[in-house]
DNA sequence: CAGTGGTCTAGACCACCGA
DNA sequence: CGGTGGTCTAGACCACTGG
């Protein structure tokens, strides 16, 4: 009745999660034991434990050895925020996706730039800068700089048909990454190719990616304010 | 052997994890079957299981019943983002946190608010007005409303002494919330109360969140850029 | 059909906590 | 000490995929 097909540690996860959700079990409040909720469901503790672990890894209760289970203070939302592939974006929409490639080049790395992307100064790296278009409008400005070491073929690549993310999530595997979101003014030059008022806020991410033992790039993406937001969600 | 203390499903797990971060295994490989792991390793199959298990939530590898478990195309680069309580924020930096209340009053709510709320057009609803100090230095601004049935007591809290975000947490359970961040530029009033330029780009965060049955609160936080920024990172 | 993953059981041993 | 969670086993049945 009323189950057949929800697998029991759903049905668990439910019952607890809709006692938290509703406030009956505030945070800090102990949550039945694994022996009681067994009992209560008539079903075997590997399922009980199941269903408590993942309730764990959602961030709903805290468990500790030897005590009990609580409901975690819930004092931080949380959730999950992707950034993605601006075309496999732009293509979701339904909109049309384009790219114009700026440059693509050998440099020179600066002290600074070295010690970010992993390399000695004045090292040979691969920069590039691509606009990225949605029916025809610019969306976002791409400047990047990219360890030759980890994507020795970069610079062969054809921008407008494979994005630089793409090309290096393919050629070299993303073992870690990460970003910072702010808000800032563009410059002269992000202006004009954003076609866009220099007093129009962007949102830049900048970004930076690891492939195994090396830094793979060094990514600072402009998105002008009226054109872009990221959104996320949080779900108890 | 090179093993005592870590659980074997974390053995497989780096196991599988080493191999895919290694570019050994590429996105859309197959990963050895639960019953190869099983004799690989000498354990049982729950084990395997388990350890795969956390690689799917983890978003690593990607599983078909019936067919096999895949390496994950990793096309996102997908993180842990927290919106987090900022006095904790700020007492986390060892820095001194304040605010001070500019508004805390009944309203009637206009349609689109109501809308937004799940309140009657018209029907009382309570704003907020609120600025967050850190050392002294304005650091955002907080403009909010509140549905009355969320949170009854919220005109007769002290949010120089508990934060708006902080109340509502422990008087109306957190069930859902969703957010979008953007770029824009301060209203007269917001630059005025932040002590910046009308011209300096700020992050706003536009937030909404769901108690049990019913919208509990609508937030815009305005955070001037020079003074914050979001960071995340992903692990593979 | 054989092989895969999805779920579940009824035990087990251990480390830890609090009384 | 008893109760808690952390881990693990050796089976089991099922639903699904693919040839």
């Amino acid at each position: 009745m009323g189950s057949s097909k929800t697998p029991i540690y759903d049905q668990v996860k439910a019952f607890v999660r809709q006692r938290i959700s509703q406030g009956l079990w505030k945070p800090g409040d102990p949550v039945p034991s694994e022996s009681a909720l067994m009992h209560q469901f008539g079903v075997s503790r590997m399922t009980v434990n199941r269903a408590l672990r993942e309730l764990v890894s959602e961030g709903l209760v805290r468990r500790v050895q030897g005590s009990g289970t609580f409901v975690a203070e819930l004092s931080r939302i949380s959730s999950r925020l992707e950034i993605r592939d601006i075309c496999e974006e732009v293509s979701e929409r339904g909109h049309l996706y384009a790219a114009r490639v700026l440059k693509v080049q050998k440099q020179k790395a600066t002290a600074e730039l070295g010690r970010q992307l992993g390399v000695r100064s004045g090292a040979v790296v691969f920069h590039s800068l691509v606009i990225h278009f949605e029916n025809g409008i610019p969306i976002l400005y791409e400047d990047r700089y990219v360890n030759p070491a980890a994507a020795p073929d970069y610079l062969k690549a054809d921008f407008t048909k494979v994005t630089p993310t793409r090309h290096l999530l393919e050629h070299a595997p993303l073992t870690e990454a990460s970003y910072s979101i702010e808000a800032s003014l563009p410059s002269a030059e992000e202006a004009r190719h954003l076609k866009i008022s220099r007093s129009q806020p962007c949102l830049v991410v900048v970004r930076r990616t690891v492939s195994g033992p090396r830094v793979a790039s060094l990514g600072r993406l402009v998105y002008p304010g009226s054109r872009h937001n990221f959104a996320g969600k949080f779900q108890a």
